[in-house]
DNA sequence: ATACTTATTGTACTTATTACAATATTTAAC
DNA sequence: GTTAAATATTGTAATAAGTACAATAAGTAT
């Protein structure tokens, strides 16, 4: 099962168009961006490094290469659920990021050979996108030392095409959304107000809403019931909590 | 620049958890479906293998192994540019395929080895979407025996999970025609008539658009001329012809 | 001249989107 | 306890977008 590519390329030194060294072999991996909401921002969840390098920065996308029998939506599963303790979080592949430039970096080289106990010459990332209660409790039983919720809009910077990634990621979670509009609630907690859902839309929308017509956007959704139960201990008028019911939902979308 | 496996792995021989065999090395491939439009259906250009081996389909997607400076989408051009002869086409990645079964069927490795002279084991393939003008003519300098359009509702059986690229291709013409609706007139001729720019689009989103409401709907797109010009040799009156206005439709799209 | 085929066009109705502000409820401050 | 401050809740009118529906026009074939 193991290749030697030297003892082949031997065969070919020498030739002009040395077909061993003309198409490459890679490492894979996944990356993962799973975004949260808290304080009407949105966060990323990073992880630091186990091994960071000198002159590195230590927060990245949580991640890991692929095994030998894996795919990649299994390898992200995996990823996610050594993160945060949840087996079944919604989960999108959306992009593969496969520049050679992305591991220009040495630092960043230094460090995957020692966190993975590998040489890797080239290292293309399969990128998902994942949404998460923020006010979850992760059972980080991970190899990670620390995880932690950064603001998208102020995140550190990030190895390999880490910002890049991210910054891709905000447009597919407005496709997202639009196929699929419950999956916005995977964002919110059980209970919450139109307050909290609206400034979710905007946020991920990146408009306002009048709060009048979102009101009307509200009422149209069978899915989202209003709750006797209010806001407790506000310095003002207590608001009524809604939750999503997904039986209602599904039944509307017909599943 | 040679990665030499069995050197790093002999060192592990024995270890229980071998870090060198977990992590899978792979080649990454690029296949296009590049879709047309004629006679009210849609089709994919398919191509022929050069060296068939027995017991395989013929006919699959076109594709290549990355070079190894070479990201995705610059090896989807070039694939393309080998196919057709054109060098901007309209292209877009959709979706990574990496299950370690689709490589699962010993005629296709042997034909991947044959046609790469190179002992592959996995294989990845980045799958991207195009659309092309069907009436085209491609000046098919490729390396590829024959190349065809296939109907999309009547494929054949190709190799690895051509198939099932295939199929989930079609939903992403819809979203990228929702995202940029110019990209449709890449499946058109140049001058064409409301007719069968109604008809692609049934085809396309899989429904009817009634005729008087679809003329609305051509009249609100700023974009599309109709011109003087009208079909010659049909049996019956003749329809006028519309051309697509690509200076007008980027002003209207605030580009 | 007539039949056949496809092209072209408008109106009424329904639904969705937008713009816009006064009143209600609760705590905090005095 | 009165007032201020903060946020919650609610409706109406206008506009735009989408849907349902069929008669007439223009050309070829017989």
């Amino acid at each position: 099962m193991y290749i030697c590519l030297r003892k082949f390329n031997l065969l070919f030194l020498g030739m002009k168009n040395n077909p061993y060294t003309e198409f490459m072999q890679t490492s894979v991996s996944v990356d993962c961006v799973v975004l949260g909401f808290e304080n009407n921002r949105l966060h990323v969840l990073l992880v630091e490094r186990n091994t960071p390098t000198p002159n590195s920065k230590d927060l990245k996308l949580p991640g890991s290469l692929l095994f030998q029998q894996e795919d990649a939506d299994k390898a992200a599963h995996r990823v996610l659920s050594e993160l945060t303790g949840i087996k079944k979080m919604a989960l999108k592949q959306f992009k593969a990021f496969t520049s050679p430039q992305r591991t220009a970096n040495p630092d960043d080289m230094a460090w995957l050979q020692v966190a993975y106990h590998k040489k890797i010459n080239r290292l293309i990332t399969i990128a998902y996108i994942s949404l998460c209660k923020i006010d979850r409790k992760l059972n980080n039983v991970s190899k990670y030392k620390t995880v932690c919720w950064s603001p998208l809009n102020n995140l550190p910077q990030m190895p390999f095409d880490h910002n890049q990634i991210v910054s891709e990621a905000l447009n597919e979670v407005r496709t997202w959304v639009d196929l699929d509009p419950a999956i916005i609630f995977e964002l919110l907690p059980a209970k919450f107000t139109a307050a909290e859902l609206r400034l979710l839309f905007e946020t991920i929308y990146g408009k306002k809403y009048d709060v009048r017509n979102f009101h009307k956007k509200i009422i149209a959704m069978p899915y989202l019931l209003p709750l006797e139960e209010k806001q407790e201990g506000v310095a003002h008028r207590s608001a009524r909590y809604y939750k999503f019911d997904k039986t209602v939902y599904k039944k509307s979308r017909g599943y």
